[in-house]
RNA sequence: GGGGGAGUAGCCCAGCGGCAGAGGCAACGGACUUAAAAUCCGUCCAGCGCGGGUUCGAAUCCCGCCUCCCCUACCA
């Protein structure tokens, strides 16, 4: 037997596959197809191509989808598993503008990288629905859709406080800046108004929240988009200025609580302020806003130790108090702990029912007044938040929370100064940013500033060659500089503007997984038949990262499809899972300085820095290059095998959950290839051995349920205890169970699999080959040894035939137990019979 | 402060009411070898983060607590 040569093994199958278009699936109506097969849609969060190449934990989330996809052709599905680039965005404009290379270019090669690298790890793409966003079109169909939004009213220009970033030069979206910084590259953000387009996801918030029940998602991620999504129910309150016209709406979840209202703050930003402050505050909330405005969010909320704010001089009207009652008039405060971008801006105050009116009402001398008497205590702690029963609240006395709420709402509405209300949290989405490197819009400006729409016949509207890529420094956008371009002579024979800023990243990813379905089609962006075949997404797998902002929009887009009768599915991606993270070991100092994984050494049992007896701690962390610890996947292939990494990528654990890479593990699931490698040398049996034969229809049990339930590691260690049992009996495997077996194998590793089928004579690839079933009488045993307890701890074994009874258990557990029941008084007999039987005797 | 997840052998992890262990790594012993590597065979090791409770019986269910990871954070 020749030995285990994996890259070579490797290379013919891969080359195999690309040639014979082995994982290529049809679509409706094309040759091949069965339309009376099941489908299955197994999709991975494809990459955004970095010049870095893939790390190792890519491939932790496509050994997973690949898994699937070929056990799922095994089983007769018939099976879209595509894979595409995203790859608009911010780096390769930043290498342009550093290095002059087109972003176009950089993209390109960073495209070819990836692409030899995932095909080097022989994932079963089918390669012909390849697609990158930044392809004129697909493009053309990323503009298309816009096309729709804007037309039904959901994408608007808004003068609005960005983000601005003067490091990137580019507006960022609330959720690419994180405490002040921008996501990509840390740098400090500012606000800034300036004109943007806007998409109106708010008016799809009650959708996107309701249909997250249904979906098969992790817990944490529905919880975090419906913690995003921020639904809160409550009412509106007009409270009037005293002594004016004037008056302002605020929102609360507790309108219960009005009588105990003895203040209320605005936000600084607030319209209002400027009109009802008094002369004699007018330097003070000046100064109060100038600093607001000067913080970021996170300095306003980070800073909380102290509640800060100053008073307008103006006096609300408290609307339940009768004319003369002092507790009527109630001061206006300004405070930044308001915000404005939330509810109205303004709220009503109840120190003795919320915990920041109390600290502020501490921290300003402002009176309170208990209104809800928890159940059970007799005095109303000082400050209450929970619900209970009402005091001090004229008519609401003696109503318990959720009463008074509703009777307050009434005597609101009968007032006609109030009303029920849901806010969301949501905020509509900033969908413009500065930058070249993204989807034009499809937009013309006219000169007398009105708005049209590049007509569907005209797109795509592409990208405008440029030579310098940097935004202006006054924030135009550096498509600005493209007179060329820019500059439309429209059939009115007057000369319109094209927009300059350009789309998110976002953008491509909200509908990728629809242009997949058929996406060589120029006349639309998919056919009505490969979407209604096709979707749902069965399985979708990628990063935690992505639990709030991608799955959030895409399902925001595809709810507008839906409603456009463009898709026939609400929800875009039925089941959803997160890859864990694959992370690396690290290692720092006594000084708690991080220290390189390449200048440390393992001795004795502990790691120190390399040739030093200095002892350095050892822990696990993300893999940066700061930390020289990232693993190329490129070197394990070379090393050991595509399979071998395949095979280690779904061994660490469950694929949910995170695990640091351990090279040390790698020898173990090659020398479980080598094994297996071996054992097919040995030749075929002539007669299936009876006990391998159990054994295989165990394993094929196992691995089928295992796999079902994405338990990858654990169908696993089935496959090598199969292995194992059969190595150790010295006995070779049949024709049928060499073939078998190669089946259940070929999912994982897949090169090897093909190269056993091969070598058994197949000619054709294995990938189609019918799964192997498990037949359930092979399953059984012919004895069961039973655990005799007694008080629950096991103290004797004995063996029974496997279909042996109640009767027939006790009879045998008592004969082995006689010792210990001699003498002894039985208060109860506990028999289990079963696949796993059990005998439990309860003495006194 | 809120939410999600995890603590089982020296390490990675199975088990999720009924014998604590499927698999892998490491360690140790043996076989093979002139020797080593590779390979094969075998052995060692935990009472399941801590404390209560339910049960004939708890790693598993319930309550409280501790530690770690991830997300989020004055949202009225």
């Amino acid at each position: 037997m020749d030995r285990y040569d994996f890259a070579a093994i490797e290379a013919r199958w891969q080359q195999r596959w690309l040639e014979e278009g082995t994982f290529r699936t049809p679509n409706p109506g094309e040759e091949g197809f069965d339309p009376d097969r099941p489908k299955f849609y197994v999709l991975d969060m494809f990459p955004y191509p970095s010049g870095a190449g893939l790390h190792v934990g890519h491939p932790k989330g496509y050994t997973a989808t690949d898994i699937v996809a070929r056990y799922k052709r095994h089983r007769g599905f018939q099976v879209l598993h595509p894979m595409g680039w995203d790859a608009f965005g911010l780096p390769a404009e930043q290498y342009a503008v550093q290095t002059g290379t087109h972003p176009a270019e950089t993209t390109r090669r960073n495209i070819e990288l990836f692409r030899r690298q995932l095909q080097a790890l022989g994932f079963s793409y089918d390669w012909s629905r390849e697609l990158s966003t930044t392809d004129e079109r697909y493009y053309k169909w990323t503009q298309w859709i816009f096309r729709i939004l804007h037309e039904r009213g959901l994408a608007y220009q808004a003068e609005v406080p960005v983000w601005w970033c003067e490091a990137l030069g580019t507006v960022l979206a609330n959720e690419e800046v994180i405490d002040g910084r921008s996501e990509r590259g840390n740098h400090p953000c500012v606000r800034r108004p300036l004109r943007q387009w806007m998409l109106r996801i708010t008016a799809y918030a009650e959708r996107l929240l309701a249909d997250l029940d249904d979906l098969d998602w992790p817990e944490s991620v529905k919880a975090m988009q419906r913690e995003w999504i921020g639904r809160s129910e409550g009412a509106e309150i007009e409270f009037a200025v005293a002594g004016g016209d004037e008056s302002f709406t605020v929102f609360t979840t507790r309108p219960d609580t009005l009588f105990g209202a003895t203040f209320c703050v605005l936000a600084p930003e607030h319209p209002l302020v400027d009109r009802i402050t008094t002369a004699e505050r007018r330097a003070e909330v000046e100064a109060y806003r100038a600093a607001a405005a000067r913080k970021s969010d996170l300095e306003r909320a980070e800073l909380q130790k102290e509640k800060t704010g100053v008073f307008t001089g103006a006096w609300a009207v408290n609307p339940v108090y009768p004319e003369g009652d002092p507790r009527r008039r109630i001061p206006i405060w300004i405070a930044d702990y308001v915000l404005l971008g939330y509810g109205t801006g303004a709220i009503m105050c109840v120190p003795g029912g919320d915990e920041r009116d109390f600290e502020f009402a501490r921290r300003f001398e402002l009176p309170v007044i208990p209104v809800v008497l928890p159940d059970g205590a007799a005095e109303p702690p000082e400050c209450w938040t929970g619900e209970g029963t009402m005091i001090h609240s004229g008519f609401l006395d003696g109503l318990p929370t959720g009463e008074a709420k509703e009777a307050m709402i009434r005597w609101l509405e009968e007032q006609g100064i109030g009303r029920s209300k849901v806010t969301y949290r949501l905020r509509d989405w900033l969908f413009s940013r500065q930058r070249y490197w993204g989807e034009p819009f499809p937009i013309l400006h006219g000169p007398d500033g009105e708005v049209a729409l590049v007509p569907e016949e005209d797109l795509p509207v592409t990208l405008p060659e440029l030579a310098d890529f940097r935004p202006s420094p006054d924030g135009e956008p550096p498509l600005a500089r493209a007179r060329d371009w820019v500059e439309v002579v429209g059939p009115d024979g007057r000369v319109w503007r094209r927009e300059t800023n350009s789309m998110p990243q976002w953008a491509g990813s909200c509908w990728y997984y629809l242009r997949f379905l058929d996406p060589h089609n120029d006349e639309r962006p998919w056919s009505e038949e490969a979407e209604r075949y096709w979707m749902p997404v069965d399985l979708y797998v990628g990063g935690a990262e992505h639990a709030v902002l991608h799955l959030l929009y895409a399902r925001f887009w595809h709810k507008v499809l839906y409603d456009c009768g463009l898709v026939s599915t609400p929800e875009p991606f039925q089941k959803l899972v997160n890859q864990g993270m694959v992370q690396s070991f690290a290692y720092r100092d006594r000084r708690g300085a991080l220290v390189p994984a390449d200048e440390v050494e393992e001795r004795d049992g502990g790691w120190f820095r390399r040739g030093s007896d200095e002892p350095v701690e050892r822990f696990v962390a993300k893999m940066s290059k700061s930390l020289r610890n990232v693993i190329n996947p490129d070197e394990v292939v070379r090393d050991y095998g595509a399979d071998t990494l395949r095979l280690y990528e779904a061994f660490m654990g469950p694929v949910t959950a995170s695990a640091p890479w351990n090279p040390r593990d790698l020898p173990g699931v090659h020398r479980f290839l080598q094994r297996v490698w071996r054992l097919y040398g040995l030749g075929l049996a002539e007669q299936a051995d009876p006990e391998i034969e159990r054994g295989l229809h165990r394993c094929i049990a196992k691995v089928t349920a295992d796999l079902e339930q994405l338990g990858f590691n654990t169908a696993l260690a089935a496959m090598m205890e199969f292995v194992n049992l059969a190595s150790r009996m010295e006995a070779r495997l049949d024709r049928s169970q060499a073939e078998r077996f190669a089946v259940l194998l070929e999912p994982f590793a897949p090169h090897l699999a093909e190269e056993l089928g091969a070598r058994l004579g197949r000619r054709e690839s294995l990938a189609y080959e019918p799964w192997p079933e498990a037949d359930p009488a092979m399953l059984r045993e012919e004895t069961v040894e039973v655990p005799v307890q007694i008080n629950g701890k096991v103290r004797h074994r004995v063996t029974v035939p496997a279909e042996a009874g109640r009767k027939d258990l006790e009879r045998a557990a008592r004969e082995a137990a006689a010792e210990q029941l001699a003498g002894a008084e039985l208060r109860k007999v506990i028999v289990v019979p079963g696949r796993r039987p059990l005998v439990n005797f309860v003495l006194g």
